[in-house]
This record gives structure tokens, sequence and C-alpha cells, in this order.
DNA sequence: TAGATTGTTAATCGATTAACAATC
DNA sequence: TAGATTGTTAATCGATTAACAATC
């Protein structure tokens, strides 16, 4: 089964479990069904059920998943295992903000270097990251054959970065500005969308207060 | 057309299509079309039609729609006119960023306070927003009526702090925490899920890297 | 008028859910 | 064996897309 077939929609669950098992006591029970999953999460257990057949066959009738072989089929199957190196661009706020985040090593990602257009900025951040030039980049981004980029820059510059980055090699980008990224095949765009979800949330209370 | 017959996929295309129209120069042209809108954002073109019709009424054959009106249309059927007011619990760095990002005005969010349990925290923030002890937040709440909840605590203290703005009236709630919340009919929770995005890359990455 | 564009009705597609058979 | 659970095949549901009619 090639990743690849995978769908969106089951892909975006995948993580939820994952990280629900992660929160399991260590010295709770070993196994651990898709039923039970699917009531800790308020999901269908037929779909919790299919998702997981996907990614590992280690289901057994009557006594469900053994907790870390799935864990390790999850990680496996996410790529936590194998390190992504990433360069991250717009060293601002945010940028620094999610240079100074520890916790994406558990998902297997490194940012290695960040890059603006302020060269006063260049140095080292607090969490010991080099921050360079923009200047720098090129030449960066092929000798380390950085495959993934990071956009943090004000929506106004986010395509000029974004092709800088694709021209140097980038397969994948996970953007961060509020703009939409136009990017030749082959190349992901994922697009981080804070006014998505407050959209959803004002909807919601709308709908709430009128009644 | 009440709001909430509006499916999700829908909603939050919404945001996307307004962030587009206030990008475009004010002397520009006055119209725009749903067939233009849909190749700047490589889009169907029928489905941003079908859309824009469920917010706005204003289109018309051969000229499109008045850019300023499907403006207005899509910020009123969002909310962003009418000011939410909301709390923040969790004044760590992540919730220090939140309170002290000045965009949120323009989605018509506006975080009022912040809470925390280290007390040590207490005061006010750079961006002159209070900061107070957990103990204040019942009562605050209440009095103000605030219906949003910010939540930017460790996974651990995620449920136990929903629990709280629950009962102290809050009816959405936007989830930083990386767990699934439980909570009443009636409640809206929209997390926001890093971890979900992270998987998308780098399964595409892997499915590049293999061939 | 001709052509661009809108809005709607019907067809397709894909994802979810339900029903069932298999297994420990 | 009986019952819980898995995995699969079929049915349903909802969203997207295609075809068309209406309009300026």
């Amino acid at each position: 089964m090639k990743p690849n077939e995978i769908s969106k929609p089951v892909l975006k669950r995948l993580p939820s479990y994952l990280a629900y098992l992660k929160s399991l006591p260590e010295d709770g029970p070993a196994n651990i069904s898709a039923t039970a999953l699917a009531a800790a999460l308020d999901m269908g257990e037929v779909q919790v059920r299919k998702d997981l057949a996907l990614v590992s066959d280690g289901g057994r009738p009557k006594v469900g998943y053994l907790r870390e072989s799935l864990i390790a089929d999850l990680e496996q199957f996410l790529g936590y295992n194998n390190t992504t190196e990433a360069v991250l661009v717009g060293a601002g706020k945010l940028g620094r903000a999610l240079l100074g985040y520890g916790g994406f090593a558990e998902y297997g990602l490194d940012i290695v270097a960040a890059f603006d257009a302020d060269e006063s900025l260049a140095g080292q951040d607090e969490s010991g990251r080099p921050i360079y030039g923009m200047d720098k980049l090129p030449a960066f981004c092929q000798e380390k054959k950085v495959l993934m980029g990071i956009i943090t820059v004000p929506a106004t510059a986010a395509q000029g970065v974004c092709n800088l980055l694709i021209a140097n090699g980038i397969k994948a980008v996970w953007n961060f500005a509020p703009i939409h990224l136009d990017v030749p095949p082959g190349i992901l765009v994922q697009s981080e969308n804070m006014a998505t979800s407050l959209a959803v949330l004002s909807v919601h209370l709308s709908a709430q207060i009128r009644g």
C-alpha cells in the first residue's frame, strides 16, 4: 500500500490516534481496541477500524491492537522516524516562536536554519539555531538538499519567498502567511490558516446567539 | 438562509475569498467575477460561484460581483463586524504570542483577558491585556458574558480548563492543546492542529523521495 | 445580437456508515 | 462454545463537478 494512495481525510485523522495512544499510561493495558479508541475520540468505530487497517496489520479479533506496535506503525507511516530538515523564512515573532518550539522533534521535523530579509536579525536565536540573511538561502538549501520550507513572512512577501524556495529544491511548503500560494505541480503547500478556524467558531457563535 | 445550514467545507473556503478580495488594489476594477476569483485561487469556478451565491445576491451576469459589496457580504456572513470577546487560558509562550498578535481585530475577535495557573504571571502583558490567576476566571466570564475561550495550556491541563470554561458560560472553544476535548452538545471545539499539517507534508515528502 | 457570466438542476465522485462474515 | 473484535463488501450520504438555462 503506497502512502500516497491514502486519502487526505484519513491522513489527517492519523495524528489524533497517535497522540491519544501516546497519552495512555505506560503501565496500563498493553492492548487497545479500535472500539475503545473510537469511544475516547468521539468517532465512529468502523471509521477508526478502517483507518488503522491502512497503517497496521496488527489487529487481532477479541484483543485489538498491541498499543506499542500500533504507535510504531503510525509513526512509521507518518514518517516521524526519519528526520526531515526544514528551513524557516521570516524570523519575526511567529517565526522565532516556531524556532523556539522544541516539540517538532517528536514529529521528525528539524528546523535547521532561519532566514530573514532584515540582516540585523542575523546571528543565533535563543534556541541556538542560526539566522542568516536571504542571500545565503540558495546555497544553503541546495547544499543541504533541504526539502521543506516554512514561510512566516508577511503576506505580501510570501509568494516571492515561495518561488525562491522552490527554485532551490524545496518540495513541501508549510505556509503561515494568510495568502494563497501558486506552485507548480509536484510541490505541496500546506497552509496554516487561523482565519479558517475563526470563521467556523464565529459562525457557530452567531447561530448560537440568534437562537 | 440560516448560517448554520452552510456546510463546513464551504465555510472554510469563505475566508480565502475574503482575504483575496481584500488583497486587491483599491484603485483596481470595481467588479470581479467568480471566474476570476477561481483562477486566482486555483479552484473550480462552479464551486466558487456556488459558495458566493450562499452569502451574497450581488452577482450580475456579464459583470460579476461588486468587489466592495462582496467583501461586506462575506464579513457580514462570517460575523467579523460584531466583535466577539474571548478569554485566553495559559499565558505561556504560545498564549502570549496570541495575546500580542494584533491581527485578530480584523476578524472581529477581541481577547479581553488571559488567565494562568502561575500567579507570578499576573499583571499586564506587553500589549496591555490583563493576566489574572485562575481563581478570577469564573466571575470574569460570567459577568462579562464571554462566549469564546482560547486554550493554550499543556495537553494534560486542557480538559480541565475546558470544563471550567464551559461551566462559566463559554460556548465556543479554540483549542491549541494537542488533545481531543470532550464537550457537551451545543458547545463547539475547533482545534488548531499542527500535527495534522505536518503529517500531510511529511507523507508527501516520503512519497516524493521513494519516487 | 452575441458573448460572458450568473445561478440551478442533474450526474458523478468520494467518503462515511451500515451490514456481514471471519477469527480468536 | 459464545462473545468480542477484526476486516470487508455493500449501501448511503454528502460534496463536487458537469450540463444547462437565464440574464444583462
